[in-house]
Formats: structure tokens, C-alpha cells, sequence
DNA sequence: GCAAATGTAAAACGACCGTTTTACATTGTC
DNA sequence: GACAATGTAAAACGGTCGTTTTACATTTGC
């Protein structure tokens, strides 16, 4: 089970660094230290391969996003940025590279924005009490991880902010 | 100039709905109504095609939201997306694509950019009478254009009011 | 200590795709 | 009415890439 997880965690930064079509089996072989012959014996193909890394950053990510407020969500965000650079959603570049025709991607693509979803409602029900501004903060970290890609993380910081004053206004009536 | 034209008109809708590079020269040829000569005597290569539909796509898209207000922006973008489908932002997929190994590519995505974020400024300034809120309407257009790849029109209509709270917020002293 | 399993290295296959070329039809102009 | 210019149709080229295969080395468990 080790030489599974080395090439995934490979596969996961090339995908990102290079883009999905870009990144050849030959490259993946090379930064995983494998043969051709053994990287296919335990992922099967690329399309494989590529949902793998795509759970594999979902773990990561929302393993780093384990937090208890919106405030700590954009913090946390911040931190992830530093560390791993702003290269825009790698689970929507896996969609637009794939054109939503692998179902296997779509699926892991699906599954990411449900978890994300489901992360952001629960943290704005236990700060208003109500789902009612989920979209908002949905919208918000969607625009900062884009915006991160040419502003830098003062799009996230920006984001951060504004999510603050959203939460603290006084609820609209409908 | 008539044929270039319907080329590269052809070739935006093909790129948005199919991706860049799932999306071959047959196809391309196919949707135009053109032999591949004819292409290649008019654009020379796929890469060019692809900056000229991407330059398309941004003279389209800004003549859309040639507005006057922030509320005006969020409801122009609404009609877009009503009218042409989410499916993310075309330049952000576009860099994406080509890993930005692409410069001409590159430079189309930076035009865009800068276009948008100079649109968004001229209007924040108008509204506020300061840049300060600037990346913060930046994060919720590319989040609500994000977004409502998944949530729908509703993506939109919440960056929408989140920008006109955050603008008719009194400004915080920094 | 010897199979069976599992690994490497590298060549080969087969399909796809961007691009060019060949051969031929149509058009507009002097 | 001939001749460029410009178009179509389709075959061919050449490279890339995902995948498989061949040949061989290394570990591991009984």
C-alpha cells in the first residue's frame, strides 16, 4: 500500500502544477519513481489515476479546513494558499479539462463541492442560526481561491472580510 | 473576413462546451462549415484559433456588461448566464488547459483580467468615491461566475446582494 | 533454496490529432 | 474566356501519448 500512496501523492502535485492533459504517464512514472508497468498494475489507467489524486486532495483539503467558524474557514484557506501556492480549483480544472465526460471525474468533482457545501452550512447555521447566507459564503470562497490565482491572498483576505459583514448584518426580509 | 469570422465564432461555442483540448481541428472544421485549408489559410494554427476565439469571447462578454453600477454588473451577468449556460469562467479554463505554458494564451487570460478588474474599479470608485472595495466585488464576480456552475442563476443573485451590503457598508477604519 | 509475487527498464503497439499536401471545383475580374 | 484567387474533399504525414508486452532483476514466505 506504499507504493500506491507515492504515486498518487506525485500524481496529485503534477496534476496540479501541470494541468491533467499536460502531465503524461511518462512524467508521473518519473515522479513517482515507478515503472510504466507498475504505476498501471495498481491505479489500472489515467482516468484512475486521476480520480485517485482527486480523493486524495479532498482528504488533504478538508483535513486542513476542519475548523469551527467562518472567520477560521478564510483563515484556514489563507494557510492552505501559503503552503500550496494559488492555482485555482483543482476539482473544477479536472471538470473543464475532461469536458464533464468522465463520469468517474465528475463523480469526485461532485463530491468535492457537496463536502464544501455541506462544511459552509453548517458553519453558517452555527454562527446565524439559519442556512439562509450559505450561497454568499459559498460565493465568497469560490471568488477567493479564483482570485488568489492573479491577487494573491489578498483576494482571500478580502473574501475573509466581506464574509464578516455578511454574517454580522441584520437579516433581510424576504 | 467573412469566413474568418464564422470560424472563430464557431470555434468560441465549441471551446466552451467542449473544452480546448477535447475539442479537435475535425470538430472545428465540422462546426464552421470549412475545410481544414481553409482554417489553417485563415488562422494558421489551433493555438491561434484558440487566442482569437478567447479575444471573441471578450469583446462579447464586456459589450454585455457595459454598465453603470455594481447592481447593474451582478444583473448583466445574470443575463449572460442565462442566456449562454455556466460552465466557468473561459479564460480561467483556458490557462488551465495549457498549464500557461501557452504565452499568447496566457496573454489573452491577462487581458481578460485586467479588463475585468479595471470595469470593477471604475465602478466601485463611482459607487464609494475609493478603490477599497475592489478585490472584494472581484472574489464575489468569479465566485458567482464559479458558482453557478453548480447552484445555478441563485450563485449569482447572492453575490449580488452580498456586494450591495458590502458597498453600503460605512467603511472600516483600516 | 526455490517458487511466486512484485519490481525495473525499455521497446512496441495502436490510436489519435494537429498539420500539410494533393487533386479538383468554383468564383470573380481584366 | 482565361487566369488567379479561393474554396472543398480527402488522403497522408509525423509526432505524441496511453497502454501493453517482453525480458530480466529482486524480494518474500514456506
Amino acid at each position: 500500500m506504499k507504493i500506491r500512496n507515492r504515486i498518487i501523492t506525485a500524481a496529485e502535485t503534477a496534476f496540479d502544477h501541470c494541468g491533467f492533459t499536460a502531465t503524461g504517464m511518462d512524467r508521473l512514472t518519473e515522479t513517482a519513481n515507478v515503472s510504466s508497468r507498475t504505476l498501471y498494475k495498481h491505479l489500472g489507467n489515467k482516468n484512475a489515476l486521476i480520480v485517485a489524486a482527486l480523493e486524495h486532495r479532498r482528504r488533504r483539503f478538508f483535513a486542513q479546513l476542519d475548523v469551527e467558524s467562518v472567520d477560521a474557514l478564510f483563515a484556514a484557506l489563507l494557510d492552505w494558499t501559503e503552503a500550496e501556492g494559488a492555482r485555482g480549483c483543482l476539482f473544477l480544472r479536472a471538470n473543464g479539462e475532461t469536458g464533464g465526460e468522465v463520469p468517474e471525474i465528475s463523480d469526485a468533482v461532485t463530491a468535492y463541492r457537496t463536502d464544501l457545501r455541506d462544511l459552509i452550512e453548517r458553519l453558517v447555521v452555527s454562527e446565524i442560526g439559519s442556512t439562509h447566507e450559505t450561497d454568499t459564503i459559498l460565493v465568497l470562497f469560490e471568488g477567493a481561491v479564483t482570485a488568489a490565482c492573479y491577487r494573491g491572498t489578498q483576494a482571500i483576505a478580502a473574501a475573509r472580510t466581506a464574509a464578516a459583514v455578511v454574517l454580522k448584518q441584520p437579516r433581510q426580509p424576504q
